[in-house]
RNA sequence: GGCUAGGUGGCAGAGUGGUCAUGCAGCGGCCUGCAAAGCCGUCUACGCCGGUUCGAUUCCGACCCUAGCCUCCA
């Protein structure tokens, strides 16, 4: 039994597909007008590994992530580059593209794009016209009557009272009430816009989803998610589109993963501490890193996001790397710690304790080894390679892991200190996997000698370059970058 | 001001009415030529004040503090 916590509801409920084993989810994507940025990428993890566990459990699911691709941030910043619209947005949805591969975030089922679907949206909006919940405004634009739609506020626990209370003075003359919302935007000169009965113009953003989740996944569906942010008003809002133009249920669940903070502020532009996913992973051992520390905490709450946080991501990652590595490939045999995995995994996909689960399962498969029990810690290990690659861990062969350099947590760290770059990572010249052989060779046969003095003196030059040594009982010598 | 989440050990971060989170860091031991890795053991927790209870970090109430939303935003 799976349960998930319903935003709508505020509570934890049970997971009652519509039609029994599918399930069909969409999750509000990116605006492509930038770089991914962390936020996006706690997002996209976020749901992948939903999709990744929902899968898992045995559910077909159908995963449609939009793409915003025509929007007022899009056409200023194209714009500001002196750069047609779609050049633009080509150039960051393939960005996007190139980061989710990186970070190991599978491809949704459907990748819709707003400006694909304006013949969907035209027809929502000319339906909600017709059932009088939408008005055309003096100035032209399509307006959505909040007032006219009796669950407005519920999913994000407001009052049309406080809200309007709440709102800007600066009140758009053209609506009846302040908080009614474009559903379709009456182009200005030199605007980019398609044909409409409200003359050219182009959507609303709210619009856009309902319009494309209706078109992909029909009127009723079983799960949306969405960064914390949008759930007011973008999901408010699709809701009162959605539900007064079909007249049907929308969504069963709704899923709003917490956002990214830094120095326990919400990450922005303004406020300077803003960081982007390639800016981010150039400084890692490895995506997954990245996916390890996301999934180091609930998804729903919100992460602390530091550069000593992904260093000890690494080094927790690093631990279960350690236990998979030298041990050949065994049958996966479902044990006790996949029972217990798979329960907190079907309690709201809890993630850190599904972690806590792969590092108790890695201090066993030590144990078995370091008891000579070869057997066992095979089997163990391959449960926990198993149950890793359901959270989308350990895509890297175990022996290759440790070949990978963490190019410079430390230089973040210094950044974000003000300091500049810290020198031991950038100071090191960096070895070639065949130098460290060779050296690893002499010391060797330095060590078969007992000449500990050169020995330690090679151990200590390779150190210095980051890379450190492991002599195993047999005389053999391992090693991994640090 | 309204609404919503939180405040857990050096750090991060789960969870629970009465034995264990987990990882990183620390300490002691084993192993090692010495290390590293690993193993074994180990210390410091649940914002404050009341209440319910045999017993509360966990339930209830007040208070303090923090973040978010109420405006574009993952």
């Amino acid at each position: 039994m799976i349960r998930i916590h319903n935003s709508l509801t505020g509570a934890k409920q049970e997971l009652e597909p519509i039609t029994p084993g599918e399930l069909s989810m969409y999750v509000c994507g990116l605006t492509v007008y930038d770089f991914v940025h962390m936020g996006h990428a706690r997002m996209l993890t976020v749901f992948d590994v939903v999709t990744r566990y929902l899968r898992h459990r045995g559910l077909r699911l159908r995963y449609v992530r939009n793409i915003t691709d025509i929007d007022d941030k899009i056409i200023r910043r194209a714009a500001e580059n002196g750069e047609p619209i779609g050049a633009l947005t080509a150039r960051f949805i393939e960005a996007m593209h190139t980061d989710c591969a990186a970070l190991g975030i599978l491809p949704p089922d459907a990748e819709p794009r707003a400006t694909q679907y304006v013949p969907q949206i035209i027809a929502m909006v000319r339906e909600l016209l017709a059932r009088d919940y939408a008005y055309v405004a003096a100035d032209g634009d399509v307006l959505y009557a909040v007032a006219r739609f009796p669950g407005y506020g519920r999913l994000s626990g407001k009052r049309l009272g406080d809200l309007r209370a709440g709102a800007r003075v600066e009140v758009d003359e053209a609506k009846r009430d302040p908080l009614d919302f474009v559903l379709w935007k009456r182009a200005k000169p030199g605007e980019p816009c398609w044909d409409s009965p409200w003359g050219p113009g182009r959507p609303g953003w709210h619009i856009e989803c309902s319009a494309m989740s209706t078109a992909l996944l029909g009127n009723h569906f079983d799960l949306h998610g969405g960064g914390l942010d949008l759930k007011f008003p973008h999901h408010e809002n699709e809701i009162a589109q959605s539900r007064a133009a079909t007249g049907e249920a929308f969504v069963n669940v709704w899923m709003h993963n917490g956002f990214v903070n830094v120095d326990d502020e919400k990450m922005s532009k303004s406020l300077g501490n803003f960081f982007t996913l390639r800016e981010v992973l150039k400084m890692l051992r490895h995506p997954e890193v990245l996916r390890y520390f996301f999934l180091s905490s609930h998804y729903r709450g919100p992460i602390n996001y530091a550069p000593e946080q992904l260093t000890q991501a690494d080094a927790a990652l690093g631990r279960l790397y350690t236990a998979l590595r030298d041990l050949p490939p065994a049958a996966a045999a479902p044990g006790a710690h996949t029972q217990r995995f798979l329960a907190v995994m079907d309690e709201d996909f809890n993630t850190p304790e599904a972690l806590a689960v792969l590092q108790t399962l890695a201090g066993e498969v030590n144990s078995a080894r370091d008891a000579g029990d070869g057997m066992r810690a095979a089997q163990l290990a391959a449960e926990l390679t198993s149950l890793g690659a359901v959270l989308g861990l350990f895509g890297v062969p175990p022996p290759e892991w440790f070949r990978l350099a963490t190019p410079g947590v430390a230089q973040l760290a210094g950044a974000a200190s003000g300091q500049g770059a810290v020198h031991g990572a950038l100071a090191r010249a960096p070895l070639s996997d065949s130098e460290i052989e060779a050296r690893i060779a002499a010391r060797v046969a330095a060590r078969r000698g007992k000449d500990w003095a050169e020995s330690d003196r090679i151990r200590d030059q390779l150190a210095a370059a980051g890379v450190i040594l492991e002599d195993q009982p047999g005389g053999k010598t391992t090693w991994r970058r640090a």
